[in-house]
DNA sequence: CGATGACCAATTATCAAATCTGGTCACGAG
DNA sequence: CTCGTGACCAGATTTGATAATTGGTCATCG
């Protein structure tokens, strides 16, 4: 088989997997279903993903993948994009429109149940730290991001603040009427506020770091990409 | 029986529910034992709550109570404790420090089981929630608090910002050092740069509003006393 | 040579019997 | 008379043995 058809049927198990754990969430979707689904043979479907997990995780990293190339090329377009409070505002309204990455991020065990605790998550999630580790060292080196805390606590203060927000919504059960805008808008002043110097940055300044940061950004992609499809038989 | 001696054996069950709530989880506490364990026997328990929830919500609203005391006598002691970022910070310290507030406000499940996601448990958030409102209208009626977010956003924001620091250490295994205090006094700094203003407010200023804030805590606290023990008989 | 579905071990669903427990209340102690 | 108690009951939960499902493999076939 050509490698492009392989990776079209790839594609294909993707997309009924993604349907189906949409559908019926990831507990109740079997592997007999998603071959069915996409028109081919169970097995055919451990010739793309080792186990079931390695499946539903591609799934997963395929949504992530386009959530990445839009924060890519958002910062291509305006290097101010790479501002903290900037991102954090896309990443948060790019996983509020993707109902899986939200089913994750919201720890919504309806949908994607033990997944999201395993263990494979965890690695993706580690790696993404890195990335976070690494953005805001170069930030922090050019005077874009305070110092009143020291870079433990501030990664600590950040990943809680994005924590908050990704799961304080289903506690406050209808007690407010923020719309998802609003609430973006309200994790992007708050970041601004914790983590970012006063004053308009150097455009210069930011052109420079904007292919740096998506150097790093390119550089974590691949890993994921690695991580969505098998290698065609014949070729591993 | 004398009054006292009534409210005194509520304590002792309240202790009782405490440590083995502690020691085996919500869920596999029975009243039997309660009562075996405070001498008492299973009926008398029923004399006290109406419940087995209400018991143990007592011994929650018990645990609040002391942290509340402590709040109180803070802002007497030092009318800046009543700046936003000191009393989360206290807060966050008083619940860290008492393992069935730590548990409730985490959400482990493990230990208080579905007693956290009750319906009674939503009152008391909930009159939490006007408290909290109340207590930012009085600071941003005398400019101690930003207006760069309007009130639903802000409060929004404060919400999101405390549970993420609440929920945020089980989710990140291991992967930092902060100790207790340092993740408290960044969730101060965080705080205290979203909500507040710059510069060191008036100490008049102070003094007159702890009085009214002491007011509203004082408000609340009396509801909160009353959820805890029952009336005497003959009393009702 | 790649795709397939019959096949197997192991997990998970089912369901009735047995056990447990929240809540009541008749009774007995004082 | 009042207050405390534990036997009692209905309903919930656990148990355990059985049946059904399913992740993953691989001999077979096109």
């Amino acid at each position: 088989m050509s490698e492009s058809r392989y990776l079209e049927r790839g594609e294909r198990i993707l997309d009924a997997a993604a349907e189906l754990v949409l559908r019926w969430g990831y507990r109740r979707v079997t592997i007999d279903e998603v071959a069915k689904l996409a028109g081919i043979g169970k097995g055919t479907v451990y010739l793309h993903f080792k186990t079931r997990e390695a499946l539903f995780l591609a799934v997963l990293i395929r949504d992530s993948l386009g959530l990445f190339d839009q924060m890519i090329a958002a910062i291509q377009a305006d290097p101010a994009e790479l501002l903290p409070h900037r991102q954090a505002r896309r990443v948060y309204l790019g996983v509020m429109g993707r109902p899986l990455l939200r089913a994750m991020f919201s720890r919504d065990s309806d949908v994607l149940g033990a997944l999201a605790h395993e263990t494979s998550i965890a690695r993706l999630t580690e790696m993404k730290l890195d990335l976070t580790g690494e953005l805001y060292g170069l930030l922090r080196e050019h005077g874009l991001v305070r110092t009143d805390l020291d870079i433990p606590a501030q990664q600590y203060a950040l990943g809680a603040i994005q924590t908050g927000f990704y799961l304080v919504d289903p506690m406050m059960a209808g007690k407010h009427e923020l719309d998802l805008e609003s609430r973006a808008d309200a994790l992007a002043t708050v970041i601004r506020n914790c983590v970012e110097v006063a004053g308009t940055p150097d455009p210069d300044l930011l052109r420079a770091l904007a292919s740096k940061i998506i150097a790093l950004f390119e550089q974590l992609r691949l890993v994921m990409v690695a991580g969505v499809h098998g290698t065609p038989p014949k070729g591993d």
